[in-house]
Formats: C-alpha cells, sequence, structure tokens
DNA sequence: CCGCATAGCCC
DNA sequence: GTACGGGCTATGCGGG
C-alpha cells in the first residue's frame, strides 16, 4: 500500500474504524481503510484495510502505522474523508499529525443542500451512489450480531477479514460522493466555497482538539450547592403544597398552580406562594444539570473539555454546539455560574472579541438605508436613534431592532414590548415609514428566495428554499447567514495567523471569538485580532470589541484598550 | 425504548 | 388569515 500511495496521486481518501465515539478520551483507532484514487477515472481505485486493534488478532504492528505519518504530515497531499473531523482526531489521539489539505465530502453535501434529511454517509451513498450502499453495514451489524455485540463501538472484536469489506466500501462510497458533489457544486456555481469550508474546518478540527479549560474543583463545589440549595426549597414545597410531588412534573404543577401555563414568565406574575420557590428550584436544577455536572462528566484527564463543533448543525452556515453546547452558557445570573468555570491556563489570559451589532450592520450594507447607514457610518447610537425616530423608549427599540431582522409581525412584538397590539403595530408602521429600506429587502429577499427556490449570501453560499412556507424567512436567513460567512472567513485568516504561535482560538460563539493568549502577548494579538474582525468592506464599518480576563465570567473580564490598526487585512465584500 | 411536549439557556 | 430567525439539553410522559 505504501508503494501505491507514493506512486500514485498526491491523494487519500480516508475512513477509519475505532473502539468508539471519544478521541479524547480512552477510544483509540482499530484500523485504517484507505482508497488510493484513479484521477483519471478509468478504474474505481485501489483499496486497502490495514487492521491495527483487533481483538481477534491478525494486527499489523502500530509500527506500520507510524509509516502513514509523513504521508499525512505532507502539506502538499490532499486528504478526502467524510466527516475528516472524526479522523483526524484519532489519527492525532495515536500522535500522527495531519496537515493534508483537507477535502471533507460531508461539508460538500451540506454546501450543495442544507436541507439533507440525514448528512450520513450510508443514506447520501444510498441516495446518489448505490441504492445497496447499506448492504455492507447491515452484514456487519449481523455480524456483531452473532458475537452478541449490540453496539458498533464492538466493531474491535471481529476479525479483520470481517470489518475489511465493510470498511472499503466506505471509502469506496466517499471517494464516489465526492465525486458527483464536485460535479454538483461546479453545476451550482459554488465549487470554491468547499474548498473555504474546508480551510475553515481545519481551524474547527484545532478547535476542538484544543478545547476549554474547566475550573473542575468550582464546578463540584457549585454543584454540590446547586444540589442543597434545590433539596432545601424541595422541603419548603412540599410544606406548601402538603404533600409530595414532582416540581419537574407539569401536569403535577397544573394541578397545584390551577393554571395551564407554568413557564418563567408565567410563575413571575403567579400569585401561588409556590411559583417564588418552584423558579428558584428550576434555576438551580438548570445549572446543576445541565452545566456543573456534564463539565464534570466531559471533562478530559487534563481538565478540559473539547465540545463538538458542528459546521452541518444549522442550515444558515452557523456552528452548533454540542457535549456540551458551549454557545449557550448562562451569562450570568444569581443561579448560575457557568461562564466562570471556563478559565484560562496558568500563564495565559482568556480574552473574548465579539462584533458589535453586527447584524444590524449587515443589514444596513444590505438595505442602504439612508437612516441606518448614517447612523453606522457616524458612529451613533443606533437604538437610541431608532428610539427618537419610532417615538418610543431606547429599550423598547432595541428590541424592534432585533426583531424586524427576524420579521417580527405586530403579535409577536406586543407580546415581547408588553404593549396593546395596537400599539405594537403603530410602531412597527411607524419603523418602516422612517426606516423603510428593511421592509423593502424582506420582500425582495422573499421574491428571490421564492422565485429561485435559492438565496446567495455576500459570499455566494446559498441558502435552499425546498418549501413555499419558508421563503418568509428569506431576509433573516441572509443576514444570519452573512454574519456568519464573516465568521468563517475571519476565524480561517486567524487560524492562520496564529499557527505556530502560543496563541489559541477555543470558541466560537457566533458573533463572539473566545482565545487563549500568552500573558504579556495580548498588545501583541489584540490588533491582529481587531483588524482581522474589522477587515470587511461592506458599506458600513465592522467593529469588534476585547475583553480579557481569567476567566470567562463578565466580572472577570476587563476591556482590552483598543488600538487602531492599519487596514492590514481585507476580506472583501 | 423512543418520540413528543415542555421548559430553559444562548446569539 | 398569515408571521420571530437559528441552535442544544434535561425531564416527564405516553405509546409501543
Amino acid at each position: 500500500m505504501l508503494d501505491k500511495l507514493r506512486a500514485g496521486p498526491n491523494m487519500t481518501v480516508y475512513d477509519l474504524e475505532t473502539t468508539g465515539l471519544n478521541p479524547f478520551g480512552r477510544d483509540r483507532l482499530v484500523g485504517v481503510a484507505v482508497l488510493i484514487p484513479d484521477l483519471s477515472l478509468q478504474t474505481a481505485g485501489d483499496t486497502f484495510y490495514v487492521p491495527f486493534r483487533h481483538r481477534p488478532g491478525g494486527n499489523l504492528p502500530l509500527a506500520a502505522l507510524y509509516r502513514l505519518a509523513p504521508f499525512l504530515a505532507d502539506p502538499e497531499r490532499t486528504l478526502v474523508g467524510f466527516n475528516l473531523k472524526f479522523d483526524i482526531h484519532f489519527t492525532e489521539a495515536d500522535r500522527m499529525t495531519v496537515h493534508n489539505q483537507l477535502v471533507d465530502v460531508m461539508l460538500a453535501a451540506h454546501l450543495a443542500n442544507e436541507n439533507e434529511l440525514s448528512f450520513a454517509l450510508k443514506r447520501l451513498g444510498a441516495k446518489y451512489v448505490d441504492k445497496e450502499a447499506g448492504l455492507a453495514e447491515q452484514e456487519l451489524v449481523a455480524a456483531l450480531k452473532e458475537r452478541g455485540i449490540k453496539d458498533k463501538a464492538g466493531i474491535q472484536y471481529l476479525p479483520p477479514e470481517v470489518v475489511a469489506p465493510y470498511a472499503e466500501q466506505d471509502v469506496r462510497l466517499t471517494w464516489q460522493l465526492a465525486l458527483r458533489y464536485a460535479r454538483d457544486l461546479e453545476t451550482q456555481g459554488i465549487r470554491a466555497l468547499w474548498a473555504g469550508t474546508n480551510e475553515y474546518l481545519a481551524a474547527v478540527i484545532a478547535m476542538e482538539r484544543r478545547g476549554v479549560l474547566v475550573d473542575r474543583r468550582a464546578c463540584e463545589v457549585n454543584l454540590a450547592h446547586a444540589h442543597e440549595q434545590r433539596a432545601a426549597l424541595y422541603k419548603q414545597m412540599k410544606k406548601v403544597v402538603g404533600a409530595d410531588f414532582n416540581p419537574d412534573s407539569v401536569p403535577q404543577l397544573r394541578r397545584i398552580l390551577g393554571q395551564q401555563n407554568t413557564d418563567k414568565k408565567a410563575l413571575a406574575v403567579c400569585k401561588h406562594p409556590l411559583a417564588p420557590l418552584l423558579l428558584k428550584s428550576r434555576g438551580w436544577g438548570k445549572a446543576a444539570s445541565s452545566f456543573y455536572q456534564p463539565f464534570l462528566d466531559l471533562a478530559d484527564d487534563a481538565d478540559r473539555i473539547h465540545p463538538n463543533l458542528s459546521l452541518i448543525g444549522t442550515i444558515s452556515s452557523r456552528l452548533s454546539c454540542s457535549s456540551p453546547n458551549l454557545q449557550a452558557l448562562p451569562k450570568g445570573s444569581t443561579f448560575h455560574k457557568a461562564r466562570e468555570l471556563i478559565v484560562a491556563p496558568p500563564g495565559y489570559t482568556l480574552m473574548s472579541w465579539d462584533w458589535s451589532q453586527v447584524e444590524l450592520r449587515l443589514l444596513a450594507h444590505y438595505t442602504k438605508d439612508p437612516f441606518l447607514l448614517d447612523a453606522f457610518k457616524h458612529g451613533k447610537d443606533i437604538h437610541g436613534e431608532t428610539a427618537a425616530v419610532v417615538g418610543l423608549p431606547r429599550d423598547l427599540a432595541k428590541r424592534i431592532n432585533f426583531g424586524v431582522i427576524y420579521g417580527v409581525g405586530a403579535d409577536t412584538l406586543s407580546e415581547e414590548l408588553g404593549v396593546p397590539r395596537a400599539q405594537a403595530k403603530e410602531y412597527l408602521d411607524r419603523y418602516n415609514q422612517r426606516i423603510p429600506g428593511v421592509r423593502k429587502l424582506y420582500q425582495t429577499a422573499q421574491r428571490i428566495a421564492a422565485r429561485d427556490r435559492r438565496l446567495p449570501m455576500w459570499t455566494g453560499r446559498l441558502r435552499h428554499y425546498r418549501e413555499e412556507d419558508e421563503v418568509h424567512k428569506a431576509m433573516s436567513n441572509l443576514i444570519q447567514g452573512g454574519v456568519a460567512e464573516m465568521m468563517r472567513l475571519a476565524i480561517t485568516r486567524l487560524h492562520g495567523l496564529l499557527e505556530g504561535s502560543c496563541a489559541h482560538i477555543i470558541l466560537q460563539v457566533h458573533d463572539e471569538v473566545l482565545f487563549e493568549i500568552p500573558e504579556g502577548e495580548e498588545a501583541t494579538w489584540s490588533p491582529v485580532i481587531k483588524a482581522v474582525m474589522e477587515g470587511f468592506e461592506f458599506d458600513v464599518p465592522i467593529l469588534a470589541e476585547g475583553k480579557a480576563g481569567r476567566s470567562w465570567g463578565a466580572k472577570d473580564m476587563q476591556p482590552v484598550a483598543a488600538p487602531s490598526p492599519d487596514a492590514m487585512f481585507t476580506l472583501g465584500a
């Protein structure tokens, strides 16, 4: 195989079998499937399956695995795979570094159609390559079952010759899909975006691998405290109710409170003596079960959490985040102290950089509305200006500004603002009268989406519309997707600039980037980060603000003195 | 065991 | 009459 790798094209199709799903824990690769493609397309290419950790034996020594290392480290070579994040994490768990150019077929599938019901290799294979693409896996599952193994994680207990046909079919499917999507994306005119998202993938893989450091001791203390609080509150609530009950059961609460709605908003105005206790109990419960406990469960031996950052998790091209969802950590309240648990390692500072009102700025760019352009070009307070022209308090204006991006209607707005429907309608009418560009963009975007069944973001990325009833989201998609594309470009650029240094990107939260910066290098990197994040040529300036501290918690973070970078980096528009 | 409903957290 | 965009997770509950 090594000879053929050397003699063949500078391209490897690569797929690993593993003992499980967690490369940051105890799971390791079991075998390596490789396809050496025939770029003339005369043949299907040669496939190999090399076993290393099968329990029945028949393995090659790990020394043979490391002979792949030079190929994987070669920046001139291309690595083709399906969900390469997975394969690369496992490759690196065996202390090999991947510096190939990446081509991820799963990302192509998402670019081609973000509405795809499943992005599983077998499903896409069956749909676009071969109806029987699932057969090899069925045989594999049957072989597992014969041996009383219910989980695919048991693949290591099968002999290599049983696994090989399955593993080799996966690389074959991957390659066939790669060819199929190359044509598809070419037809759609978005082939270049595939290269762009593959570069971004490399940055995301690095973020996941580094992960974030959690303060384990503080997690344990907070968890115990939350449990104590919850237990004490239950005692009080039991007295109020007069019997045992389950505070997590909505049907029981409905009976006790005598009302249908038991959510936070309803409880806030509920006169029942149980309501305030229940609110507190839920607060502590949420903190314990959604944040403190998962942090402890998911942290590795070095107290680092490696979240799953999915590039196919949203239709808008944002990242989604799971295990845990670090994009949804509470910003701070009486109960939740989750962000404070994300801390800087010794010798480092955490830095957070976020864009200021970036969605509204992109909205200004698209609408070209004089009011919005003027406000942002002259650094005015956008919510204050909106309040002045619409004729309402600033905090309500702020909420209208967020609402219009989503295409808010009078009903929702009246609920949101706590004013009568007629009043909300009046606000919206006045908004549209004084700032007419937004409504116009809403209609234009919707018209294009309905007519073409697709809508391009400013980078060319497409949002595809299957159903007519989705096109009302067009403007929102355009703005949210547009910001996500800005973030993709900024992160890709920053990843390149930080490579080889001791400063690292560790997380991205839609319009915010979190860094670990070595102490003393803050002033070195701040201008670079600021310049990249502000380096967009739209019709209004794009601004980024930095904060730094020992944890991600608001009270630990201090503003970073804002340097005025030259326009060293431009990401176009 | 799984899907749905409800609740709650984020941008 | 329609109409607030995009996510993830925990828990309970009812059907199979």
